[in-house]
DNA sequence: ATGGTAGACCTTCTA
């Protein structure tokens, strides 16, 4: 089973590309972010025609996110939970059920910049939520598999200048730290465990020639439980999809689970 | 040089 994550910004603007990407490498399960529509403004037959089952927890303008699967699924869950009043659209997760049960979430975690504003903590509170939603489902010991666009650089080494990124919500020690209480649950980041992985980079900025530069950040993440981390096999960074026409400023991520 | 681009949308916010 392969799945895939894609900060898409914008599946309406973006979905010619999209489509021709999931004809192309036709991950079984997907989690798309940024896709910055309603509900019923999500491009869901465009999807069905292909063979997926669709589950989207969208908003105007900002935000949203979407679970694709070729396997059934079911106990969809949208939102994270912790806060009532949050209203922002970052969280969806379901239970694919294949030859053996995957519990999928796909998040789209808070940017937080600038660092000392609300923007900021509310990044630092959504991701205190994540860990104890997180502590909860790995108490479940099934494969789960939390993908999305983690707004996070784990490690100098996911950054192609880390000095200049050291004041940044993104790169922040406590963001860093946040993370790292994350996978202290037991939870193992599917790219850098996977054999042979090299280095390699998820986003480039639109602005000031960042892709032609490879002025990259790897911050799109698959995280996995012990039980999905026994199951895993290739990971791969879409890098090329960044040099097609109208990209998303994010490229897709996909990992196989050996079921 | 505090720039640059992209997307949604009421003209500014978010990234």
């Amino acid at each position: 089973m392969r799945i895939a994550t894609w900060n898409v910004n914008s599946i309406n603007a973006r979905l010619d590309t999209v489509v021709a990407w999931f004809e192309a490498v036709a991950p079984d399960v997907a989690c798309l972010q940024e896709i910055k529509c309603i509900d019923e403004k999500f491009p869901t037959e465009a999807f069905e025609r292909l063979g997926y089952n669709v589950a989207v927890h969208g908003q105007k303008s900002y935000n949203g996110v979407a679970l694709l699967s070729k396997i059934p699924f079911e106990d969809v869950r949208r939102g994270l939970p912790g806060d009532d009043n949050d209203q922002q659209a970052r969280y969806i997760e379901a239970v694919i059920y294949g030859a053996r049960p995957v519990r999928i979430a796909g998040i789209y975690l808070p940017n937080g910049n600038p660092v000392g504003t609300e923007k900021y903590d509310y990044k630092m509170a959504w991701m205190a939520r994540l860990e104890a939603h997180a502590r909860d489902l790995m108490t479940l010991e099934e494969p789960l598999v939390i993908a999305g666009d983690y707004n996070v650089i784990a490690e100098p080494a996911d950054v192609y200048d880390p000095a200049a990124w050291i004041g940044d919500a993104l790169y922040q020690p406590r963001t860093r730290a946040a993370l790292r209480a994350l996978k202290n649950l037991g939870l193992t980041d599917a790219y850098t465990a996977a054999d042979g992985a090299a280095a390699g980079y998820t986003f480039w900025d639109y602005q000031a020639g960042a892709w032609p530069k490879n002025h990259g950040i790897r911050i799109d993440h698959l995280l996995l439980s012990p039980q999905a981390a026994d199951l895993l096999g290739e990971v791969t960074i879409h890098r090329d999809v960044r040099a097609g026409m109208k990209p998303s400023d994010h490229v897709p991520v996909v990992a196989e689970l050996k079921l």
